[in-house]
DNA sequence: CAGCATCCGCTTTGATACTG
DNA sequence: CAGTATCAAAGCGGATGCTG
């Protein structure tokens, strides 16, 4: 392994998570829970086959992935995060907080997957009116759909169609995202062309103000 | 700039400060302040100068440092941080907590700065006793020292030698910052072979109790 | 000396092909 | 499905040279 050589916890901290690739893994885990192999290779669309096998080692050795053989129905080896790998959940969504702003430039032709609003949909929504009713709300993005569920003053992201969505929220990933982080305003982004199906009202409860 | 790729608020992050010595740099600079090129060549051992001349141009481009001409007495060309770049600090501050229980390993032949025990001083102490009268601690390693101050509440770190320090805590790296963080009893540090000059109740004042 | 640029041997990456 | 094998291209670290 390559090290900085430096006794500094950032360093060091770099040292196991600081190579190419090593975050978004996290990620993908985080994301999607214990996954196979193959799962990891489609959500980091990009990534040589070879650098997911090295990189799996590598997060396993420093303790922060584990292998285990999933019981009959998947009958299969799986990879899930220890709890040292969780534990890299807050340095996530700090990297989010950080990365959003970089957001609003063009798609070009970047890749895009549904789960990655959940992430930002954790950090930047929350639970605004603990006393009203549930409220869920369905984030779509072409064929991929991202469950938001505010129940008394907790807030649930699940990568889903919802069931009976109070409001559906679809578009391309700038506005959807865009709304989800309040970068757009809701009115904003529907001018140009966020698509909505329901209770708008369903969206501000769920809106912090800004910070 | 080589990029993942990804319409992803992490990978986007990541295309930015992910590249090696990235976030190193900015925790220089964040330590320092404003800093002259050879200071962050000083304050960087293992890093190729031309490595240091690459990154600074790419965080330049991308908004996060800054050139400057300093006014006369200095009258030299110094880089320091944009707003931008000073919005990594939570970042930074969640890789050192994140980092910190991977420094109980041997520092074997690691560099090592004191400036580096300022960051998690900031992290791991704080002010318990607002109502009593200031406190100031010195830490020392080798020949280089950091001041901790706890004054109504508010904490301050400085790099620099204590003035009248209430308690001066002195040692190698290992102990000095297992104190500072906790992971090391002050008891049992001190068995270990931490100096120690002043009042030890100091110190107490500033430990956060265990999380 | 401060602030780089150049060159060079080595390692890492990324794309593709192939295997149990 | 879950990787390994191969290989060209890019990146890295170290040394050295150039310029104000």
């Amino acid at each position: 392994m390559r090290t900085y050589g430096q006794y500094c916890a950032v360093a060091k901290a770099l040292d196991v998570i600081g190579d190419r690739w090593n975050l978004l893994i996290v990620r993908e885990l985080l994301l999607r829970g214990p996954s196979r192999y193959t799962d990891l290779l489609g959500g980091l669309p990009g990534i040589a086959t070879n650098l997911l096998a090295d990189r799996l080692r590598q997060l396993e050795q420093a303790g922060i992935v584990e292998r285990y053989d999933a019981p009959p129905p998947v009958a299969t080896t799986l990879l899930r995060l220890t709890p040292r790998g969780e534990a890299l959940r807050p340095l996530l969504l700090e990297l989010v907080r950080w990365g959003v702003p970089l957001m609003v430039e063009e798609v070009e032709d970047d890749a895009f997957l549904g789960e990655w609003l959940t992430l930002p949909a954790e950090l930047y929504l929350s639970d605004q009116r603990p006393d009203q009713p549930p409220v869920s709300i369905e984030l779509r993005v072409g064929d991929e759909a991202v469950t938001v569920e505010a129940a008394g003053g907790e807030l649930r992201v699940a990568q889903r169609p919802a069931e009976n969505p109070d409001l559906t929220l679809s578009g391309p990933p700038r506005l959807v995202l865009g709304t989800v982080t309040g970068m757009l305003p809701l009115q904003r982004a529907i001018e140009l062309g966020l698509q909505h199906e329901g209770d708008l009202a369903a969206f501000e409860r769920l809106q912090a103000p800004a910070p």
